[in-house]
DNA sequence: AATAATAATGAGAACCATTATCAAAAGGAG
DNA sequence: CTCCTTTTGATAATGGTTCTCATTATTATT
């Protein structure tokens, strides 16, 4: 996730590269977790004084249009952005219910990629489904948790 | 999902079943999908002429924490409530990112049940995590859709 | 049955993440 | 520099959800 690739693909789009957009990959590409907009709002302000909200919004939802970058909704009232580094980079995740922790894994058992790709394959022509992308979550009680709620 | 059960599982809590609260049951029960709360209220209101939305989302949260229904978040900025049938009755989902449909699919793979247990087992013990739930979600293009975005 | 104690409810206000609006600023083409 | 388009920040608006509080319904006690 370094920068010609990005660039040619605004570029290629007729985007503009602005300060404001390299500041926000910068700090994606950094904080390689599940930032919230305003996580990321205030992380970009330290590089970028005056920007506001609405830009980060905005340029959050271009990221995730031109497929840079992934959203998620872990039921918490808030989205969550994380770089979306490509087929490497995919993961599943772990949510305790009790803090919200999120917890990634990409150490995925030899039989679970080629499951997860077996069971696309047959959903799609069951269900003349075009499939583009899949999100794994389990639910639970994270270590710390497990001993506070006993 | 009929009446015993869940009665029962009331009066164990010393929660109170009220018209409102068994009407809402009803409307889940007979209306097997992701239903909003709005979409639980407009449908409740033909029974239960006067009840308020806040008795709607009151009850939905009440029904989620007991365990008898299941909250989902698909990213369209609501969430969606459905009839949690225990083990039978769990189910995946294809979500359309075009239009917004969510199929339901419970003709898992053979595989698919057993990797997604022996997946739980070994995350438990890695990361210490207690598991009590998980959901897959695959995203692309309805059938219909498929035409209409080309 | 009457009374007291507690739980549930409806209306509407409040909340808060996200979106829309709009005038100003910045960038690019010529 | 000039014209035209894109981007931006401030702020208002939106919309789903939660909170507040006075009223009502249900249950327990006498
Ligand atoms: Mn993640
Ligand atoms: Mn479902
Ligand atoms: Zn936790
Ligand atoms: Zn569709």
């Amino acid at each position: 996730m370094h920068g010609p690739r990005w660039r040619n693909n605004f570029e290629e789009r007729g985007y503009r590269i602005t300060a404001s957009r390299s500041a926000i990959l910068d700090v994606l590409s950094k904080k390689r977790c599940h930032l919230t907009a305003e996580d990321v709002f205030f992380e970009v302000r330290k590089i970028q004084k005056g920007i506001g909200i609405a830009t980060v919004y905005r340029t959050l939802d271009l990221l995730v249009q031109m497929g840079l970058v992934c959203k998620f909704d872990f039921g918490d009232g808030r989205a969550r952005y994380e770089l979306a580094s490509g087929e490497k980079g995919h993961h599943h995740h772990l949510i305790c219910r009790n803090c919200g922790r999120i917890i990634n894994y990409d150490d995925f058992l030899t039989e679970e990629t080629g499951l997860v790709k077996k069971i696309e394959k047959e959903l799609s022509q069951k269900h003349s489904f075009e499939i583009d992308a899949h999100q794994l979550d389990f639910y639970g009680l994270c270590k710390d948790c497990q001993k506070e709620v006993k």
